[in-house]
DNA sequence: TGAACGAGACGCTACGTCTCGTCTCGAAAG
DNA sequence: CTTTCGAGACGAGACGTAGCGTCTCGTTCA
């Protein structure tokens, strides 16, 4: 019934990699689509075919380069492993060039209820369960209280940065990650 | 020296009402100058002359009409008092007409650093120094820990909310801010 | 052979700047 | 205290520009 598309894989690639080009070069706000056409030597029509807009485009281009989820390790001390982890993400943070794509994409989200959706879906969540089921061992281990909402205890680690991120509210360091560990582990510990 | 500006108070507050009425009429992403100014009956440039865009017109706007720092209730009960505030915070992120202006900041924040920095001075830090105030007095009242960094605290109180909010990660509801307030003093609490 | 393709024309909307002629205010002059 | 007058803000809207999303064109390719 649903009938092939034929689509172009050279196009599609070309126009995923001009946009990602473009975003690093000029910032998501003056990103455009005919530029992105133009980069990738396409017509516009070939990206509208397929795409929404150009957050649908940076989205696409951004889970298709990404890494996969990434278990998260599991050392036997749940400290030290959450510390690894909120490092990583503090890191990320702070580093500019992928700030300016983590904005990028939030605002898009802000704006788009749909895109906001898969963006959670298939980048956040899949980070955010790891850590979950991180705490789940955790709780296994007798290093996390048994009673603990993990859905909100997760939040708990990754609301704060993404609060400090958002505000510009303070700096964002390997110290600032260690004590945000460090306080979420006093409600998480038992 | 400073020439004082023969500003046209009408004109200004035209403007700030038809900006407030248009943002909830159509939404902030199709909300214009344009727009705007016929509204208010007012020229464009007299848009262009005192503000740099619509996102200076909104802050405006807003920090305007807002009702004062108001100083968190203290009545003795570290836990009820936080219940209180953390309870409103969820009602006007669940509400979808706050919701959608504090969405329309939050997206000019996002591409905007000094508007940024405005948002947060005026809009953002008054709440929170007075939620961090009302933990210095629970410090001294002995119910919570004398060593916490109180910066790092609010951010564990409101960062969660922020996040569920910003990625539509679960329900914004009363259950949700109690469960949110009770981790977090387990982290607060001596 | 038919759908996707590159190219780009098209009308549209909003941008931000500009130029009108008018109005308003505050200081100087009477 | 009143009149005059000049500078600057004002409403209105024309202007060129940019990017939007849609729409043809031939052309290519599976």
């Amino acid at each position: 019934m649903t009938t092939t598309p034929r689509r172009n894989e050279r196009s599609r690639r070309a126009i995923l990699d001009a946009a990602l080009q473009l975003l690093s070069e000029t910032g998501y706000p003056d990103l455009t689509i005919e530029a992105i056409a133009a980069r990738a030597g396409v017509g516009k029509q070939t990206i509208y075919r397929w795409w929404r807009g150009k957050g649908a485009v940076i989205l696409e281009a951004l889970t298709d380069t990404a890494a996969e989820p990434a278990a998260l390790p599991d050392t036997g001390d749940l400290r030290a492993d959450l510390r690894t982890v909120i490092r990583a993400t503090v890191a990320e943070f702070a580093d500019p060039k992928l700030s300016a794509t983590t904005r990028a994409i939030t605002i898009e989200t802000l704006s788009d209820e749909a895109l906001a959706e898969q963006v959670r879906d298939q980048l956040l969540r899949p980070q955010l369960d790891s850590v979950k089921d991180r705490l789940r061992a955790g709780q296994a281990a007798g290093q996390a209280r048994p009673g603990l909402d993990l859905d909100l205890t997760v939040e708990l680690l990754f609301g704060p940065l993404y609060h400090r991120w958002l505000l510009r509210n303070g700096p964002l360091t390997e110290a600032y990650a260690d004590d945000l560990v460090d306080l979420a582990m006093s409600a998480i510990a038992p």
